[in-house]
RNA sequence: GGAGGGGUACCAAAGUGGUCAAAUGGGGCGGACUGUAAAUCCGUUGCGGAAGCUUCGUAGGUUCGAAUCCUACCCCCUCCA
């Protein structure tokens, strides 16, 4: 295709190294010819591109899955365009239904409010802020009037809603869809027609609501948006998307023991993908990376820990960081006790070992004290305790432990 | 308004008078192994120091005996209008 704007050579080159940046890691861009022809204009004109990226404020933590498609974003930035960071804080009273499989509870007005500011502060770790447009898509949705509302729904066909994959199953399964979900892609779409995107970010899974937009546009006579889709992350288990409500997910704002551990137990098999994804590394870093798995030199684990390292510094800082790896390392590279054992205020004496672990609240229940005693799980001071029936003495400093990972130390009340 | 389907443990899902504290899968926890909290394998998964006790939407009832049968109620879903 012929494009309408001639560049000198070394905007050509530019353009290139602009395309290779976004390009790398998508899963899919739609369509790329008009992505290269929005990047032309733009090294033409100077005039930076406005990238879209709605966020659904239904949960009040974003978490690792989330930044791929941040990171993609302060790459862009980083060429010198724009974000558009859409709240949706009007779409999120509805919920997006995309991979649903069934509706979504509408959020109150303050909880959403509550879940954007956290968002937003956390958002902002991972892109621009200098670059970064944060706008909440209340404030052009919720002035519509029914008869704007009417114009948008007129634009859309139930047979071209049912062409996504949940809603046919939902219908299928008998199970309901309310009339107000359709609304949700359409009102997505809106945004970019009120903010003239021109490119609008998402995970694969965000394909039918990114071409919602294209159509939207289209319809208001303006120049549609260029969909780039990211691959969906999976998550701890290694087989479902990072999500919150899977509770397969890494939260950028944990603790840095827990996300330092958590980096730690995703399945080896994921860690190229996670290194082209999250990760900060060169192009030539990730060749060798994945070079390195592939043919044994790197050991998946060291891969981790620098991965784990990366992770935690950057979004809680070099110090923690070095903290967490020093723990890991200590608590399972050592099979040593942890220094930060949490004390326990109990009185000293002779306890029945299953009262023990009740009492210092390492088991729930009595039940569960006996079983983690029965299947060898607990030792006092280091030593096992193989029998139910045994007592303890616990007085000050005595470390009790369940399992490899849970300790508590005893203190005098 | 009418007709029908359904509510079982953390989740999903069997079970339709006793052998059911309730199959199976997932998840969780633990052990072994290891290189880690990866992978794999194994165990365990209501409460109770024991006797036993309490669980199958809720409340009653029938029965020697109920998750299973009856009655009422609550909740969810679908279809027709």
């Amino acid at each position: 295709m012929e494009s309408k704007w001639q560049l000198t050579p070394q905007q050509e080159a530019e353009v290139q190294r602009q395309l290779a940046v976004i390009r790398r890691g998508t899963a899919e861009i739609v369509p790329e010819h008009e992505l290269v022809e929005k990047v032309r204009r733009s090294v033409a004109t100077g005039q930076p591109l406005r990238v879209k990226l709605g966020m659904d404020p239904s949960a009040p933590d974003i978490h690792l899955g989330h930044t791929v498609v941040l990171q993609k974003i302060r790459q862009m930035q980083d060429l010198g365009h724009v974000a558009d960071l859409v709240i949706g804080d009007f779409t999120g009273r509805i919920g997006d239904p995309t991979g649903k499989s069934e509706t979504r509870r509408q959020l109150s007005a303050e909880e959403v409010e509550a879940n954007a500011r956290t968002y937003v502060e956390q958002v902002l770790k991972v892109l621009d802020p200098a670059r970064t447009r944060i706008v909440r898509n209340s404030e052009w949705l919720a002035p519509l009037r029914f008869e704007d509302v009417l114009r948008l729904a007129a634009t859309l066909t139930v047979a071209r809603m049912l062409e996504r994959e949940d809603f046919t199953k939902r219908f299928q399964d008998n199970r309901p869809i309310h009339i107000h979900e359709f609304f949700y892609p359409l009102m997505q779409g809106y945004d970019s027609v009120h903010l003239r995107t021109d490119i609008e970010l998402g995970g694969t899974d965000q394909k039918f609501n990114l071409l919602m937009g294209r159509s939207l546009q289209k319809e208001f006579g303006q120049d549609e948006q260029v969909a780039v889709m990211m691959p969906l992350l999976e998550g701890l288990d290694g087989v479902h998307k990072m999500s919150k409500s899977l509770g397969n997910y890494i939260g950028i704002d944990e603790p840095p023991n827990e996300m330092y551990g958590k980096v730690m137990s995703i399945p080896d098999a994921l860690m190229p993908k996670y290194y082209e994804l999250v990760s900060c590394v060169s192009e030539d870093e990730l060749a060798a990376i994945r070079q390195g798995l592939a043919d044994g030199s790197l050991h998946p684990r060291d891969a981790k820990m620098r991965l784990a390292r990366e992770l935690v510094s950057r979004f809680l800082g070099e110090a923690a960081a070095d903290e967490a790896e020093r723990r890991w390392k200590t608590v399972f590279q050592q099979g040593a006790l942890p220094d930060d054992i949490p004390a326990v205020p109990v009185e000293p004496g002779r306890y029945w070992i299953v009262k023990a672990l009740v009492q210092l609240g390492l088991a729930p229940s009595n039940s569960e004290a006996r079983r983690a005693v029965e299947q060898g799980a607990v030792r006092v001071d280091g030593q096992r305790v193989d029998s139910v029936e045994a007592e303890v003495d616990l007085r000050e400093g005595v470390v009790v432990q369940v399992g490899k990972r849970r300790f508590v130390r005893c203190q005098a009340p």
